[in-house]
DNA sequence: GCCGTTTTCGGCCCGACTGTTTTCAGTCG
């Protein structure tokens, strides 16, 4: 993201966080906190959108007093009304805000009366109970805001997408097995395919009358450590790995609602009520009702079509723009897991992997691919056994080897993944580039460069004439390091220009590209390539990730090329050159 | 603060659970 988008996205959640604690109006802090979302998910960059009031309200959630916040931001660098705000409050009172069961009300209070102002004032005021005094307050909440504050010192508060999908697929499988449940599903931000995740929402449809067996079931299973609610169709728990699992237990003819309606998200939640009061009729958990009838809620689809739109897919559910297309038919037909056929990034024992390259291949044939391209590093990644020029070269040879060999059941090119040095060369000169097949050029190095420097490397590279993927482009690892943040626009327009591929590196701790920007790039034109970056057993399976990714983006199979026919990824790689 | 084929004013999503209360406020999703 661009670095104004980034910081405006910050300062609006900022003041949106200081109006709460104030107590202003709900409403008022809903459009900040609107305002920061919208300028998240934005593509362009606000500052080449500009100070000009007229466009910025032009986008939806952007009313006036925004627009001027953000013209003044992109003329000055500041805002001057948010200083004032921020003086208003002890700025050690806003981080409390992400201690889960201490909202704004309580911190507003605690601050008035008491006089805390920051967490380590309120740790100290914790070690006796003199806040319980306060109107609201009791024993039982100082505990649980002790218990808060003791779990997320002790643990950090979200996971990947990976992690969390596991542990969900696994509790979807337990439910599976009981006997009063009728059906199951994940929900959340994991089912809408968020990169990280904060906690898992399972939906079950039951009859009601065994909502009980099943609840105790739950939080009788392995992972479960401590339950932290417990009412009759909401059960919470905490699982061994620190991650929060909700469980909703829904009568079937709500099933549909449900899901729905914990899916989220909740922008797109707030926009189908909206739909559904224009309307006369009224949507929650339940159902869709027109007075005391129910329309709809054994479904999402029948839900989806009694409000005049076609279902929309869990990963589109932000409301970034699927409602006009839902209400004109117009969804793209997304990518499916089952479209992708070949792996254009894999790593071999020759460099850092743990397969050979004949295990690799047959891997990759084992999954129904007809093309895989190993790629190991290049010199420069010395930690990861990079090849030399003398080494790729013998490599190549053994590819060319095996790939005879292997021929009936799978097409194996020879690649790299040549490093994009910090100044933007390759890590191989071009006489050695041109002899493979395939070249991911992606950056490992120099990750902290700042975003002018980080474009140059980024753009040099892709005019290199023998790259024919840009691999994770930002190099970020997700809950862990930011990576690079070049002007995405900039290279988008390069890599169409060129005609390269961009890379989504399926790899859980990646997701790089990251939802947004291969979105741009898909309206761009540009073609993306969704590989694993697979390193040994079991990587290939993250190819799921890769794919959820390029669905939120709204991509399609063509506009990825790992859903080419096996002639048709070949004429497009000659055409890269 | 945002928004508009009911509107430029008057709305703005809604139910479950908990802990505090003794009918409800705060928080969460």
């Amino acid at each position: 993201m661009s670095q104004a988008n980034q910081t405006l996205t910050y300062l609006f959640a900022e003041m949106a966080d200081v109006l709460e604690i104030l107590g202003v109006d709900r409403f008022r802090v809903n459009a900040f906190r609107r305002a920061s979302r919208v300028l998240d998910g934005l593509t362009d960059d606000i500052a080449s959108i500009g100070p000009d009031i007229k466009a910025l309200t032009g986008i939806e959630g952007i009313g006036r007093g925004t627009a001027q916040r953000i013209a003044e931001f992109l003329e000055t660098g500041n805002i001057s009304d948010r200083g004032e705000l921020m003086s208003q409050i002890p700025g050690g009172l806003i981080e409390l805000l992400s201690i889960p069961g201490l909202g704004p009300k309580t911190i507003g209070l605690i601050w008035k009366q008491a006089g805390v102002e920051s967490l380590d004032d309120l740790k100290e005021q914790l070690q006796h109970d003199d806040l319980a005094e306060l109107p609201g307050l009791g024993p039982k909440k100082l505990e649980n805001i002790r218990k808060s504050i003791s779990f997320s010192e002790s643990s950090g508060d979200r996971v990947h997408l990976g992690t969390a999908m596991s542990l969900a697929r696994w509790f979807v499988s337990k439910f599976i097995e009981f006997d009063d449940v009728q059906q199951v599903e994940y929900a959340g931000s994991l089912r809408r395919g968020q990169e990280t995740i904060g906690d898992i929402d399972l939906i079950v449809a039951a009859d009601p009358k065994s909502a009980k067996t099943i609840s105790n079931a739950f939080k009788s299973l392995p992972p479960v450590t401590e339950v932290l609610v417990n009412g009759t169709t909401k059960t919470s728990v905490r699982t061994t790995d620190g991650l929060q699992v909700d469980l909703r237990i829904v009568p079937p003819e709500s099933y549909g609602a449900a899901l729905m309606y914990f899916t989220g998200s909740k922008e797109h939640n707030i926009v189908m009520r909206q739909r559904a009061i224009s309307r006369k009729m009224r949507l929650n958990e339940y159902g869709l009702l027109k007075g005391k009838m129910t329309v709809a809620g054994r479904t999402e689809k029948e839900i989806y079509r009694a409000l005049d739109l076609a279902p929309i897919p869990p990963e589109l559910r932000e409301d970034r723009g699927e409602f006009n297309l839902a209400e004109s038919d117009e969804l793209p037909a997304l990518i499916k897991l089952s479209d992708i056929r070949s792996e254009l990034h894999a790593h071999t024992t020759a460099s850092d992997g743990k397969w050979t390259i004949k295990e690799l291949a047959l891997a990759a044939a084992e999954r129904g691919f007809h093309t895989i391209a190993i790629t190991d590093h290049s010199k420069g990644q010395a930690q990861a056994n990079g090849l030399t020029n003398e080494r790729l070269e013998q490599h190549i040879l053994e590819i060319r080897q095996v790939a005879d060999q292997l021929k009936k059941k799978i097409t194996i090119l020879a690649g790299s993944e040549v490093d994009i040095l910090s100044d933007g060369k390759l890590d191989y000169p071009n006489s050695l580039l041109e002899q493979l097949d395939v070249v991911v050029a992606s950056p490992h190095a120099a990750l902290s460069q700042d975003p002018k420097k980080a474009t140059t490397r980024l753009m040099q590279a892709i005019d290199n004439p023998h790259i024919t993927i840009l691999g994770h482009p930002t190099g970020r690892l997700l809950l862990r390091r930011e990576g690079l943040s070049p002007d995405m626009r900039q290279v988008i327009t390069a890599a169409y220009e060129r005609g390269i591929a961009i890379e989504i590196n399926a790899n859980t701790w990646r997701l790089d590209l990251r939802d947004t920007h291969a979105r741009a790039a898909i309206e761009a034109g540009v073609k993306l390539a969704i590989n694993t970056d697979a390193h040994g057993p079991g990587d290939l399976d993250q190819l799921l990730y890769g794919v959820v990714t390029a669905r939120r983006a709204g991509a399609t199979k063509h506009d990825i090329v790992n859903c080419l026919s096996r002639e048709a990824l070949n004429r497009w790689i000659k055409g890269t050159k």
